[in-house]
DNA sequence: ATGGTAGGACGCCTA
């Protein structure tokens, strides 16, 4: 039994709704995990996802800022919207899906960005995300004979060489420093989450799921970082049947900065 | 060394 799971930074779910159509019609994840919705729970557009076959919808919005929701075409239960750091962020929600006999805790998750500057002394951002990976720790894969976990989002930390255009030039770069990549390295591996995508894509090869606005042509000059993620308790990693990295969604009419990322996975 | 673009809400914060 094929499954698939999409992770997105959407970047306002209102304004995005023609591109998340053209997603869904084109790939048919059975759930899409979106960051970035912006959007107060009472505006989120469930008539639109509705007409799509996506009946299941669950939302943790706030008005302008951050924001997740997890959208499926099969019942999803809401399992918590956890606050972290006491700031009232919306920035978690997870669900449990059953799939191919599984019961799949699914974890969706919105990291701070963390500012400009790298210093928790002088950025208050940047201490609230290294703040927000320590309670992160207490995020684990759990799984059994008949249940596993699922952790994605936008996590705002590229962790391998690989994961930037340039280690060198982005190790003083919020998103890419050493206390930065080292602390999402250990909410990982003290958590006992499989990276996926690197299960799938050697460590030696460029990965990337985010590119700026900024560039004068996002393309061609390619700086961009692995910032977007999919992780899984140990005994989902054999039945993982692909990563799908959408490259070509960044060049689609007024995107995200982000594009989806598609795990599929193959149960027996 | 700097500035570049985008979204939400309406002058300015966040990414």
């Amino acid at each position: 039994m094929p499954f698939t799971v999409a992770t997105w930074n959407i970047n306002s779910v209102r304004l995005r709704m023609p591109i998340v159509q053209r997603f869904l019609e084109e790939y048919r994840p059975d759930v899409l995990c979106l960051q970035e919705t912006k959007c107060p729970d009472d505006q989120f557009p469930i008539a639109g996802f509705r007409k799509l076959g996506y009946n299941h919808i669950a939302i943790h919005g706030q008005k302008g800022y951050h924001g997740v929701a997890t959208i499926a075409r099969r019942p999803v239960e809401i399992v918590e919207k956890r606050e972290f750091c006491k700031m009232g962020d919306s920035r978690h929600i997870s669900t449990t899906v059953e799939a191919g006999g599984h019961r799949l805790l699914l974890h969706n998750f919105y990291v701070p960005a963390g500012g400009d500057e790298p210093d928790p002394e002088a950025n208050w951002k940047f201490r609230h995300k290294l703040n927000f990976l320590e309670e992160m720790h207490a995020v684990r894969a759990e799984y059994d004979g008949h249940s596993a976990t699922i952790l994605v989002g936008d996590l705002n930390i590229a962790p391998l060489e690989n994961d930037v255009w340039s280690h060198k030039q982005m190790l003083k770069i919020v998103s890419h420093t050493p206390v930065e990549t080292e602390g999402l390295e250990s909410v990982r591996c003290n958590g006992g989450w499989a990276d996926l995508m690197r299960k799938h894509v050697p460590a030696e090869q460029k990965l990337y799921t985010w590119w700026s606005y900024r560039a004068r042509d996002w393309n061609i000059s390619d700086r961009g970082r692995r910032l977007d993620h999919v992780w899984s308790s140990e005994n989902l990693v054999e039945s993982l049947s692909g990563i799908e990295v959408l490259r070509d969604a960044r060049g689609w009419d007024r995107p995200s900065d982000h594009v989806p990322v598609i795990a599929r996975f193959a149960f027996e």
